[in-house]
DNA sequence: AACCGTTTAAAACAATCGTTTGAAATGCTG
DNA sequence: CAGCATTTCAAACGATTGTTTTAAACGGTT
């Protein structure tokens, strides 16, 4: 009863109005140095490279040189600071890309550079890697928040690169195989991003440096799914393959 | 220096040659109860399901119905005990596909067996279900054993993926094309496994159950991969696509 | 039965976790 | 400066972790 928080945890997440330096006053100085924004700034980063669990309050506020006890009057808990965290890349995200219509362009030129901001997002750590980077492990291993997220930040991305889909294909395919063809695009590059301990055991270094770089894969990525949606080629690969799986009079 | 345990941690994953019924006695009951044996086979899918992390030895004696102590007279530690989950995983795999060319057939429905196997094992949690699903959180969250099982478990079945698609492509790609393109196989696989929970969100229901289920996804991955291997495919593609890539000025 | 190495069992160990406490420091209003 | 709410801090709390301890129970041999 002696503590009053600013904020209290266990509400669901919700708006957040203020916490952000909302893009007036951009001058922000670095210098200015209140306890929640350095504890907010820090965790984003550690909760992407070690995940919600592993992630102990006690580095959050070592790495942000605060005290333990800041997460707990800030941000109710751990949760509560994860929520925030969360929070502010929606924010950031939004405010980047108000709509998500850079369109008037070649759609397969748009399906590049949206394979190539994916992957390379999800490669390197610079400022919007760890958030990428942040949403994968949520992916891997969701915390209370998975849903929100998916709704709220995924969504909308999958259903921009389902259109650009539409396009390319020219309304040949129908819509659960844009769906399909969108997934295994994500798939791809997802994978790309949490498998390469085992890709860099599995290709040989040479072609590690020189074919499998974010580009390169880039390429053969959207070449592949170019190549999946030309007109006809599905259709004509399915009844085949849907035979070799039902044998019709062979194997028992 | 009181104790004695049979086998002490800390050693490197090496052949075990005892710890196991190794075939002979096949006989053998329900009833016999050591108390080794409980626990190497309870630990299995409770390491698949929570992770090696989020397990505790409490959970797993309990499950097991033995002394917590058991797993430090037995495998040393914790993880010694999951040390001797993946060889008995690597140990029945090698004997149920003692070499793994079930070879003269028609590539293409080698290829459908193969992704078919691969994404089944995955979805459900059968037998083999567990197998698949620890495999997939080592490569989302490496343990000290990652390094070990991509080697021995991974690669065979990886270079087996490349030699059916080598068949298939009539040796028209290159080798690192033929990486690329089992790659893009297997992480589509891992995705409909590790982001299935996201897809329930994503997908509409009537589509989840009619378009999504395993045997149609088999069917749209196999399809668009015969696809994109066709003679002269990719090689249509790459240059376009590079050209879309270099002259952008990709984000600064 | 007596011996002895092997295995099991309950309890305790030290370490670390998220969270809370209560007082000291700080900032602001009057 | 006084007064008061807000914020920070070191310390400790209770719970849970992996592991170890110590003794009792077991199993076979002499």
């Amino acid at each position: 009863m002696t503590k009053s928080p600013p904020k209290t945890a266990s509400t669901t997440l919700e708006q957040d109005s203020s916490g952000f330096p909302s893009t007036d006053e951009d001058h922000a100085r670095p210098r200015r140095n209140p306890t929640r924004d350095r504890l907010l700034a820090a965790a984003g980063p550690i909760f992407a490279q070690s995940g919600f669990d592993h992630v102990t309050v006690r580095e959050l506020a070592s790495q942000a040189e605060v005290n333990v006890a800041a997460v707990g009057y800030h941000f109710g808990d751990k949760l509560g600071l994860y929520r925030a965290v969360i929070e502010s890349i929606r924010s950031r995200k939004d405010r980047r890309f108000p709509t998500p219509d850079n369109a008037e362009q070649d759609p397969r030129k748009r399906l590049t550079q949206i394979v190539s901001n994916l992957l390379s997002r999800m490669a390197s750590s610079d400022e919007t890697g760890w958030e990428t980077q942040l949403l994968l492990r949520e992916i891997q291993r969701p915390t209370p928040v998975f849903e929100h997220i998916v709704r709220v930040i995924f969504r909308p991305q999958f259903e921009h690169l389902i259109e650009t889909l539409r396009e390319l294909s020219q309304s040949e395919l129908q819509a659960h195989q844009l769906e399909q063809v969108a997934l295994s695009i994500v798939g791809q590059c997802t994978y790309h991003a949490t498998g390469s301990g085992m890709i860099s055991i599995l290709i040989s270094p040479e072609n590690l440096e020189t074919k499998f770089n974010t580009n390169s894969i880039v390429v053969h990525i959207v070449a592949t799914t170019l190549a999946s949606i030309q007109s006809g080629t599905i259709q004509d690969y399915e009844p085949v393959i849907t035979d070799f799986l039902e044998p019709t009079t062979e194997n028992r």
